[in-house]
Parts: C-alpha cells; sequence; structure tokens
DNA sequence: TTGTTCTGTAATTAAAATTGTTACAGTATG
DNA sequence: CATACTGTAACAATTTTAATTACAGAACAA
C-alpha cells in the first residue's frame, strides 16, 4: 500500500465531490484512475468502512459521498487508508546481541512516528473541498 | 526504496557513531542489521556520496562518519537516502479525457510535496547524536 | 419474475519492486 | 604476493502489489 492507495482515494473523493452527489460506478472511476474497477471497490470499501463514502448496490448502482466535502479532511482520510508506516517496517528483525540492533527497531518506531504524526497533522489542514476546488 | 533505505542508513550512522571512529565493515553492519553485506556497501556508497561517511578500501577497511554526529540532521540524512516520494508515484497514468484525471497528478504532487516538507522538517529538528544518544 | 447491471469479495495469476547472492576487479596491508 | 577489504555489476529469489476472473447477492425495470 501507501503510494497509490492513498492516491487512488483521493481520486474517488475527488471525483465523488465534482459530480455532486451523482452515482458512479467502480468501472467509470476505474477509467478516470486507469486502473482495475476490482482496485476501486476495494479502495471504497474500505471508504465505506470509515464513513466516507455510500454505496448503492445493484443495477444503476453507485458510489457517493457520505458527507459534505468540507467536512472531509485529508488526514482523516491518509489515516483511514494508510495500511503500513511510511517509514520503517524492515523485513529482518536486527540482530538482538548487538547493542544497536537490540534497541533500534523502538528508536526508529518512535522516531517514525514522530514523523509521521508531523506529516499528518500538514493533511489535515486541508479538506477534500479545498482539494477538489483546485480542480476546474 | 523508502522503507527500508532510511531505516538501514540510521542503523549504519548510528552503529558508526557509537563505535566512535573505529572503522566498521560491511560484514559487521550487515550483522547487526541481518541484512545482505553488499546491500549494506550500496548503501554506505550513497551515505558516501552525500558526505555522511568515508570509507577505506582494502585489507582492514571498513567506514567511519565524515563528520560529527552533532552536525548530520536526520532531515539531511532522510534527504540524501530518499528514492521516491513517500506518498503518490501511480502505476498509471491516470485518463487524460477526464477532467480530474487530467489535472489531478499536478495537484497530489502538490499536496505530497507539501506533507513531506512537514515530515522532513520534522526530522530535520534532530540530529544523529540526539538519535544516537538514546542507546545505552 | 426474469434479465440486466451493479456491488462486494475471494481466489488466482501476472507484473513489478525489493532484497539476496555470486562474482570479480581494484585497493590497501603486512 | 597472500589476504581482506570496498565497489559494482549481473543475476536469482522473494515479496509485494495490481490485474484478472469468477460469482453470489442486491436493485431495478420490463
Amino acid at each position: 500500500m501507501n503510494n497509490s492507495h492513498f492516491s487512488i482515494s483521493l481520486h474517488i473523493l475527488t471525483l465523488l465531490d465534482q459530480v455532486k452527489g451523482q452515482l458512479l460506478n467502480s468501472e467509470y472511476i476505474a477509467g478516470s484512475i486507469n486502473c482495475n474497477p476490482v482496485l476501486v471497490r476495494k479502495e471504497l470499501a474500505n471508504l465505506h468502512k470509515h464513513g466516507f463514502v455510500q454505496s448503492k448496490e445493484g443495477k444503476g448502482g453507485g458510489s457517493t459521498l457520505a458527507k459534505n466535502a468540507a467536512d472531509i479532511n485529508l488526514g482523516d482520510v491518509y489515516r483511514a487508508v494508510k495500511q503500513k508506516s511510511l517509514l520503517g517496517e524492515s523485513r529482518n528483525e536486527p540482530n538482538p546481541d548487538c547493542p544497536v540492533g537490540k534497541q533500534i527497531t523502538k528508536h526508529l518506531t518512535d522516531l517514525y512516528h514522530e514523523a509521521e504524526a508531523a506529516l499528518v497533522k500538514n493533511l489535515s489542514s486541508k479538506t477534500l473541498k479545498d482539494f477538489s476546488a483546485g480542480f476546474k
């Protein structure tokens, strides 16, 4: 995750905002993003779980925003979408017999948490409405 | 990149600081990180390119810090190590025939740049000395 | 009430990115 | 000149990510 999920989610939310309440189906959205509709549906499922969108099943179905774009802030979207830490998360455990290796995971985790919090804080200063307003 | 590179680089720098000027070879470092020595050497090559470490080739060779730990700030390390954007960078080009698809790459890039700048600013408030001092 | 068009989700395959491995030239040391 | 390193490149293995296929269930409309 990380890279694409947030981009895809924001793309979806922006589209939904732009069409002002109209239902969009996953194929249309996928066409705009240029990716697979199933990927869009998975992303929508997550956005739905976090209360950002509503979906209607069946013929003529699709998705729409579940709340006002002004009430969706990008930090919240980021948190909803995030699956793993931006930094860190190495494949192998450092050597527990080395004084540095033994402690570094915790120190890195703390460092990353703080740094990421700064990033999220920045995102939180913007709403979907702000972001979407940039499109003309 | 992204995840592991920064972690590995910081791990290396911390080790080098802890041994106070002693030369460490890639195999020793790899042993602490629990990864392949070649990966360490690649990382060292990058750190060297950016002036953080010095290496000595040949028998008895190894690496050491090229400057004082107090003069190495983690934001600079991050920038040196970074190879791609934290957020963004999707695989496919969005659809240029869609008003949103057409503009979103630029908007996302701007958003990510700002958010990432906030993260780097946070990291920049800490030096290697600060970080390394946490190990006892 | 039946065909159609969607969502939601799982399972599988394909592609891409990351990491590990092997190999070896070049450099310093004793 | 043997040994022990760095620095790189080329390749293989692994892991992660995205695409594809498939299908049950929901809503709609004739």
